[in-house]
DNA sequence: TATTTCTATGACAACGTCGACAACACGTGT
DNA sequence: ACACGTGTTGTCGACGTTGTCATAGAAATA
């Protein structure tokens, strides 16, 4: 493997000279320089990390570790958004998944602290609550899309789930809907509170009764396995002789179903029931005809600050608020129209 | 940071020693190894990767490169597959994204090169031909997903598309359809081609004429940004006079168009149509009612396989078909009957 | 001119680990 | 008594890099 030391003999010089040129250090003259950038190009020399991290003690590495099962495939997103975070910064990045096991988790900080990297994010695949054990280590730690159990060990960054639902609310509200049904997500979700709290406070601003809201559950159980009832939900919401003129769905996947039964019951979408999602799951939002209206979760942006975040804690920053929230933008499409 | 030495001071022996121990080399008394052992935990001791990579030129680690765009998002798996493999075997994952740039894509190499990186898994998010460039680096690599253009340059190991659309096709046979519609991928992906020829060549083997067979066009145009034609197709094909029994959808994700258009059109599934997708993408094979039998594309497999053939590689290993291929297993459920 | 400051470079050690080899203790067979 | 093997431990150097310090000449200052 060709070293600092072979392009310091290729170049006449000392390998901490050609150290200084890698490192843009000063007190170099432009001609040594070239003569050096020239040897190592003609050598294809690439510095090796291992000896530099053992000498400077920063790896320049950050580690994701992830649960388990992506329940929402596109939360994907948030470890694009780290990347490309890392990406425009020089750092790199190490990944392990836990598949859920604490066991396993406790690996992988050993695996991480090996490498001793700078710090980790710790990123779950729905919104949730966690116990995260670092054991007694203490790696500057972000934690994204969740947040702490025991409150505030980690600063957290997650989606405002509130806003994006009180939106959401708001757009049907404000298109002249009064009678709306909700088909609530799986409880066990942290999104499941927040959203149904942010419908049925936003309704009640604008002046509806708990009868105008027809609220039913969707999905309960274990998350993978949970038990179905949207179909069944969304069928009988729509057969009441005063049947909503919308219904919000807990997340844009039940809207699936949603579409289905009003179509099985010969309405039309929007103009007979008006749907909105959430989560903006594209696969499913932009496939359904007419495309679903829906907030955006802001996967990528929770990765991408989460990771900056992380880069400022890793550098001394303080932490100011401990957890942090990112906006879900409303996506507007046709799946809605006034009445 | 504690390293080899404070533990050898605190264990009272050399460093090599302690590095036996570690190691689980022989020629340890069980007395000397246990009193070492003891240290280790008292001082929370870990090794440093960096320092052992640095001795041994062996960095035990593995490099992922992504392309894009994650169209599929359950494509992920893959990833998790590799983990999965990685995991059990005591290595380490770095990953890097392309963002479909090839410059991106060089940096990625010297990244991966500056971390010693054993060997490189080279991944896409969907089943496409591309064109690696490693540079002038021999790295061993294995390719997800995808196969090298100039042909052969690494091996690769990709789902077997073919297989899955002929298991498919024969399950709808089988059950008595006669009269078949299709809605196409879009050409773009090479899983278009294999699916449909497969559909053809089965229909044919079974006796069904060309004429027996509709086939249309679903989608076109770059990746991300096509053109959608498959509500269109699917509600033509549903209103000729001998309008098919079963519909084949070039995936999952395109079935609920023809969902909706049959429910649009007072069809009921799979009485009136019996529909069948491609992929297994849970996320909407599972919520679209009734559920949708398909072929499940073997993600998690190619990683962990992908992963386990690259280990080989890098042990030195041959390797004998420069392309391997994951079969894809039919998901019955319930949206095709018998007629 | 003598002294200081600045620029450019090199020598050398150290980071944490492991491989090569030496050393030492303890039998065992001659 | 001796050589020999075998099990156990330690010493030392090397891996590739960078931080510290030294050096030497050039430029600035007194």
């Amino acid at each position: 493997m060709v070293s600092i030391i072979s392009v310091a003999k290729a170049a006449g010089v000392s390998n901490k000279t050609v150290s200084r040129v890698i490192n843009g250090e000063p007190y170099v003259t432009d001609e040594t320089r070239e003569r050096v950038q020239k040897a190592i190009r003609d050598l294809g020399y690439i510095p090796n990390m291992a000896a530099r991290l053992i000498r400077s003690s920063r790896s320049n590495t950050f580690g994701i570790m992830t649960d388990y099962v992506s329940t929402t495939p596109y939360s994907v997103d948030i470890v694009r958004g780290i990347q490309d975070w890392a990406n425009t910064n020089g750092k790199t990045i190490l990944i392990a998944n836990t598949g859920g096991s604490s066991q396993r988790e406790a690996e992988v900080w050993k695996t991480f602290q090996a490498h001793r990297i700078d710090g980790v994010l710790y990123v779950t695949m729905y919104h949730r609550v966690v116990d995260p054990d670092a054991g007694d280590v203490s790696i500057p730690t972000v934690m994204i899309n969740c947040r702490p159990r025991t409150d505030q060990l980690f600063p957290s960054i997650a989606p405002d789930d509130f806003q994006g639902a009180r939106d959401l609310t708001r757009y049907l509200l404000e298109r002249g809907h009064r009678r709306i049904g909700y088909i609530r997500l799986n409880p066990v979700l942290v999104g499941a509170e927040l959203r149904l709290n942010a419908f049925r406070q936003t309704a009640k601003e604008f002046g509806l009764a708990e009868d105008d809201l027809s609220i039913r559950l969707g999905m309960k159980g274990p998350v993978g396995a949970e038990e179905n009832y949207v179909f069944a939900a969304a069928t009988e919401l729509l057969r009441q002789k005063e049947r909503p003129t919308a219904i919000m769905s807990g997340n844009d996947e039940m809207a699936i179903q949603i579409y289905i039964a009003a179509l099985s019951l010969g309405l039309r979408i929007p103009q007979d029931v008006s749907i909105v999602g959430f989560d903006d799951f594209r696969t499913v939002s932009m496939a359904l005809k007419p495309e679903l209206t829906t907030a955006a979760l802001p996967y990528h942006e929770l990765g991408f600050q989460g990771a900056e975040w992380l880069n400022g804690l890793v550098s001394g920053n303080n932490v100011d608020p401990l957890s942090r929230v990112a906006p879900c933008r409303l996506v507007e499409r046709t799946s809605v129209c006034s009445v």
